[in-house]
RNA sequence: CGGGGCGUAGCACAGCCUGGUAGUGCGCUCGGUUUGGGACCGAGAGGUCGGAGGUUCGAAUCCUCUCGCCCCGACCA
């Protein structure tokens, strides 16, 4: 390409409405330009480096079986009735009505179109295994689209499923699957991690999630250096010590204590308890298959409540915090003085039917101290078990840095922050029962068949690779995926001689095969240079006065060094560095 | 959904409080000088001041409504 004809329309400036440095230089390069909230047009540079993300793509899925579909976007609401998703899902779905007044929408993932697709045409286990994908724009209405395109509400998704016998085959499906996100991560150029995280409203049992350490993420990952554990914080554990109780009292006593609303009020109160030491209880209310549930989760005083862990637990598609209203309805007194003795009596005498779930490290606690569900009263001497009978007892606790590694005895788990670039699901058969995708065994019997599910944001590829991977002066491509290899810049277009050694090396480059950009444009060399290291292409080949005496100058984005390369070499010396490694 | 901020030329912003000719820098066009890290001089083009309504002799400026965008929180497959 001829930059002077080329659409590159870079900025000085940056852009007042972006935060985040990938989104600053997308801008500033000239790769988008946003039209609405969480969404944007990708402009030629950005196709570039979107097509080469979705090659890898292609190869890494072709490389483990998988074949690949386009699926319309566009889906009638019966099929997502019919997984039960319709409903399951809130507003995040985009919903529309077509010219037939019928219940439309745009799809947010594609598990029920590819369902549908193979309980029509699997029927034997001799079809089996199938792995399909594609590469296809997702539609999902993000409460808060931001960071540039890093929440976006429309955006390109490789979603790969596949269909096998029983779980063994999952197993290896899924396997592979591992392995194709790990090479295409690495050749992406990401520093990448794999953690186990939620399911979410995805359903099944297991899920690794592919993570890019950047503090422009807004996941939270706990990691054991010593172990190599490693776990998105709505899933991760850790070993606290425990704390020894003493005998405690036959029966819990109230006492007063005016004034005392939060844990560490209590602290300091004369007769209060450590943190350690006391119960912190929390109204939520659930929504449990389309119903509201209140529930009551108890932690130990000095934990935090994670609560991706509890909407798991009590496997509710949305949690939210009770309205003070509502908790005094429910339990007759404020947040400050909430426990959970005799708290499923009270909230009966209301009409609720209140839950409660404790956390793990409240298992066999006595001698504890709480709200006594009366303001300004707690109780002493409370004994999880014997005074407040927990329905459920689960892992809700935040993991915090420096705890111990739930893995092993050595090391201590560090918190960092990471965007999660890619998830992989074994969904098992949630959709092929659901939807009776069912195939023949070789004895004749008719079974669901077991499914996966895996996807990959090609946008968030793009994100995490500027974001690992710029400095001061612009995106610095992995030169996997950037958009040229290399360019050409003519330090002086209006000197014949400059212009013709640029225009031939040019094309000498091409015609080896590499993608190549000519700076021919009109303008001084150090425009030319600040634009070239803003768009971040590995390699630059300046034309200047060393033409002369037959040299180039060879410029690696990288490292921001140059050496005086032969004219006659230098094709077969870029070429070489292009094709290297990363 | 709660809190905060912002909509004025392609971009970044001033002007608004205290109503009276719509400005600055970058970019763009033309001419000239320059030419290896975002040049300089000169001359220009470019704006229904997000939209609607109101107050007023007069509204970018004051009032009401509305749309949009950004940030924090909540939420998130």
């Amino acid at each position: 390409m001829r930059w002077s004809q080329y659409f590159i329309p870079t900025l000085r400036q940056d852009p007042a409405d972006a935060e985040v440095v990938s989104h600053k230089l997308l801008l500033r390069a000239g790769l988008i330009r946003q039209l609405g909230a969480g969404i944007y047009s990708y402009l030629p540079i950005a196709q570039r480096v979107a097509l080469k993300v979705m090659q890898i793509l292609r190869e890494e899925m072709n490389r483990v079986g998988g074949q690949e579909f386009y699926l319309p976007a566009l889906h009638p609401a019966e099929i997502w009735k019919e997984s039960g998703r319709w409903e399951a899902i809130g507003a995040d779905m985009f919903r529309l009505r077509d010219r037939k007044d019928a219940d439309m929408c745009l799809g947010m993932t594609h598990e029920e179109i590819f369902t549908s697709i193979a309980r029509n045409e699997l029927r034997s286990y001799k079809q089996l295994p199938q792995v399909w994908y594609q590469i296809q724009v997702k539609f999902r209405d993000e409460p808060r689209p931001k960071s540039g395109l890093m929440r976006l509400r429309t955006f390109i998704m490789k979603d790969a499923y596949t269909f096998d016998l029983d779980a063994a085959g999952l197993d290896k499906s899924f396997a592979d699957q591992r392995e194709a996100y790990k090479r295409i991560f690495t050749r992406c150029g990401l520093n990448f991690a794999i953690v186990e995280a939620s399911s979410g409203s995805m359903g099944g049992s297991t899920s690794n999630e592919f993570v890019a350490k950047t503090d422009a993420g807004e996941d939270l990952i706990a990691t054991c250096a010593n172990c190599g554990y490693a776990a998105n914080l709505e899933k991760a554990t850790s070993r606290v010590p425990t704390v020894a109780d003493d005998n405690g009292l036959s029966s819990p006593e109230e006492f007063p204590t005016p004034g005392v609303r939060t844990i560490e009020d209590l602290t300091t109160f004369p007769g209060g308890a450590t943190a350690d030491r006391q119960v912190k209880s929390l109204v939520y209310v659930a929504t449990i298959k389309n119903e509201q549930q209140p529930v009551l989760a108890l932690l130990r005083g000095d934990h935090q409540l994670h609560e991706t862990k509890l909407a798991d637990s009590l496997g509710a598609t949305f949690v939210r915090t009770a309205h003070p209203e509502e908790i005094r309805e429910l339990l007759g007194a404020g947040a400050g003085s909430l426990g959970g003795v005799g708290a499923r009596v009270r909230a009966k005498e209301a009409n609720f039917q209140l839950y409660l779930i404790a956390d793990l490290a409240l298992r066999d606690r006595r001698g504890m101290t709480t709200g006594a569900n009366k303001d300004d009263h707690h109780l002493r001497g409370v004994d999880i078990e014997r005074d407040i009978q927990p329905d459920t007892w689960a892992d809700l606790r935040s993991v915090a840095s420096g705890e111990n590694c739930p893995r092993c005895d050595q090391g201590t788990l560090e918190v960092y922050k990471a965007m999660e670039i890619g998830h992989i699901f074994k969904l098992g058969t949630k959709y092929s029962e659901s939807m009776g995708a069912t195939v023949l065994t070789q004895d004749g019997k008719e079974v669901p068949i077991v499914m996966g599910s895996y996807g990959i944001g090609v946008e968030r590829i793009i994100t995490a690779a500027i974001e690992q991977n710029h400095d001061a002066d612009g995106i610095i491509w992995p030169k996997t995926i950037a958009p040229f290899d290399v360019v050409v810049t003519v330090t002086n277009i209006k000197d014949e001689q400059l212009r013709e050694t640029g225009e031939k090396l040019y094309k000498d480059l091409q015609r080896a095969g590499l993608d190549a950009l000519l700076d021919d444009r009109d303008e001084r060399a150090g425009v030319k240079f600040k634009d070239a290291d803003l768009i971040g292409i590995p390699y630059r080949l300046t034309i200047g006065k060393k033409v002369a005496d037959g040299l180039v100058e060879l410029f690696e984005r990288r490292t921001k060094t140059s050496e005086d390369v032969k004219l006659g070499e230098i094709v077969s010396r870029v070429q070489k560095l292009a094709l290297a490694g990363l």
